[in-house]
DNA sequence: TATAATTTTGAGACAGTTTATCAATTTCAA
DNA sequence: TTGAAATTGATAAACTGTCTCAAAATTATA
């Protein structure tokens, strides 16, 4: 149950070791609980990690949170005036089609939509370093 | 100089009838600003237009905003932390390229990424309502 | 055009989210 | 084991956006 996420947790390491920063029992904590989940809030962890440790602060699950992205294990996505971390440390890039009515997202990668960004890049004189895809409408469910 | 958005006051003024709203001198001061730019935030246009009006209040800046969007004039983005109002009234959609060295932002439209985006979402069972597409990288004079 | 009903405004209070502060604690290299 | 450096937790503060409400402006109607 604690060496699961053991490819992560180097991946952790190694960033910390470079930017002479330290491990911690709390960091190890929210990494386990973040690689748990593929979307997550900073609030909801916070709070589903009470129970675990009930003095973990809010401050330092957003510090973690926003460490795991510098390491590029997570990915900050706006939605609203939510801020959700998602786990991109298992895969590649994806993006996001959500449910306007239930709120459920699924991810999806496109090879071809990936391709005509380069190319609207290059048209413009840019060099992408990162992209955002989202989808908003209505799943089959809430359709109806 | 002050009849220069005619067609956007009037479409303004169709919606404002259509549901018992009333044209002021605010919402009018506010179009007309709002036209003159594509990209601005409430707290930007706040700051603009105090020499205008010096007691324009903040929150007749976003709820007029918020009104333009219904009206279908504007079209609120979520960058960052920063809410910026796009002006969408002459021109259908578009997505953005953003350079993350001076933010300067490029809009484009690209009718096969949006015919993937269909694809992709009825594979999905998703019936779109909108989307929101960003690249974000280096423009050709910040890539130096 | 005057009146009255309704909407809008401005100012600040308020709410939600994220970051800053700082003393106390923990980590880790030597 | 020790000590310099980083981290934590608690809370204050910052920020963005919305709500409240009395006063003012607008518009339909007489």
């Amino acid at each position: 149950m604690t060496n699961k996420h053991v490819k992560e947790m180097e991946a952790l390491k190694e960033h910390l070791g470079k930017h002479q920063l330290k491990l911690t029992r709390q960091r190890e904590l929210i990494l386990n609980a973040f690689l748990r989940q593929e979307h997550i809030t900073a609030e909801a962890m916070y709070h589903q990690l009470a129970k675990a440790d009930p003095h973990l602060g809010l401050a330092t699950i957003y510090r973690t949170l926003n460490l795991f992205c510098d390491a590029g294990l997570a990915q900050a996505r706006h939605f609203g005036s939510q801020t959700k971390y998602d786990n991109v440390s298992h895969k590649g890039h994806h993006d996001h089609l959500i449910c306007t009515g239930c709120e459920m997202i699924v991810e999806f990668e496109n090879e071809e939509i990936e391709r005509l960004q380069e190319e609207v890049a290059t048209q413009n004189g840019f060099t992408i370093k990162t992209h955002r895809l989202e989808l908003y409408g209505l799943c089959s469910r809430c359709r109806h």
